[in-house]
DNA sequence: ATTGTAGTATACCGCTCGGTATACTACAAA
DNA sequence: TTTGTAGTATACCGAGCGGTATACTACAAT
């Protein structure tokens, strides 16, 4: 069960972080939940910061790799792209399991710019923006990184306002919007 | 110092629960800051979620108030106020004690739905679109509603934004956003 | 002078937190 | 058969958590 068992700890940690909060997860839940102990936990992660710090660097990788993956199936053209990613989102918010962005929230659990888990945030919804303005940047748009902006904040928006009250069509009118950003960037 | 005294300690609490965020803020830590004692603490708050529940209602309270009194002084005409909305947002930020929407953070630090926490986000989110759908109606937007909760998307994501990164120009970004919605929505 | 009220001081409660020490079992490689 | 490795079990640490008990001071109203 050698690397299993980090692994598991790692997914059941992760699981729990992004259900609950990442303060309301104690260590000895996590133990628990993944049916091991405190002692093989600090084996593998030096403290909770590192475990939450795992948690996140694997949900950048997890999450983007997803979808783009999503995106790149649901649309070929640049355009097309942009306007998938409201589809995406959208259909993200719809499984039960949906409780926001796991970066927004972490930003918001831990304030301080200098926090790491502050930091790993940030680098994420940098690398997300940078996503959408290539894209804005292949079909052509005036200013692709104006654009990408005011997307991103569209995302972010659709995100935090489903996660207070679900299934408020968020995603929807998100995409109707960007449709106008985006026709009016592209006369 | 009768009433004086609960205020202080309310208004001490709601400093330390929005800087450093609810469950990372102490009920000692409080008492300290306030100059005060626990036990005079508990005279007046029977516990501390009744605590964080009055910092959120005075801060619905508060905010909205201060809100539109803001968007009223910046202009007559609804459209110009649906506008100013993002001006308002735009000086909000710049202040240095922003860290983003007391209720977003509040609404992530406490993500079960049930949660009367999670709730007075909600109502405050609810009230908030309500005073710019108001606002739209008055300026005979194509769709109040949809109008609306596109641009309250677009305040919601730039919030959040600004308080990842400072200084993104997240609400000049979504003041131009907007304009092209509105218009969009007046023709 | 008495009594009620507002607030303080301090010590304490049980519990949980993040983290550690020690001693154990199971097993595989040499 | 030894030795190292992976993991378990359990008890513990100091500190902080939310919350309470008791006894105190200051002061104003009657």
């Amino acid at each position: 069960m050698a690397k299993n068992l980090q692994e598991k700890i790692l997914a059941t940690a992760s699981e729990l972080f992004y259900s609950q909060g990442i303060r309301a997860t104690g260590v000895d839940a996590i133990a628990k939940a993944a049916n091991t102990t405190k002692m093989s936990l600090y084996k593998y992660f030096p403290s909770k910061e590192e475990l939450v710090i795992a948690f996140l660097r694997k949900r950048d990788e997890d999450f983007r790799t997803w979808f783009v993956a999503q995106v790149d199936a649901k649309a070929a053209d640049p355009k097309d792209k942009l306007l998938a990613i409201f589809d995406v989102i959208g259909e993200w918010m719809d499984i039960p399991e949906f409780r926001g962005c796991a970066f927004i929230n972490a930003s918001a659990e831990f304030p301080l710019e200098g926090n790491p888990v502050h930091q790993l945030s940030v680098e994420f919804y940098d690398k997300f923006r940078h996503y959408i303005a290539d894209l804005a940047g292949q079909c052509g748009a005036k200013s692709a990184e104006s654009l990408a902006l005011q997307l991103s904040l569209l995302v972010e928006g659709a995100i935090v306002s489903e996660q207070m009250k679900r299934h408020s069509g968020a995603a929807e009118q998100a995409k109707q919007a960007a449709i106008m950003l985006i026709n009016g960037s592209l006369t």
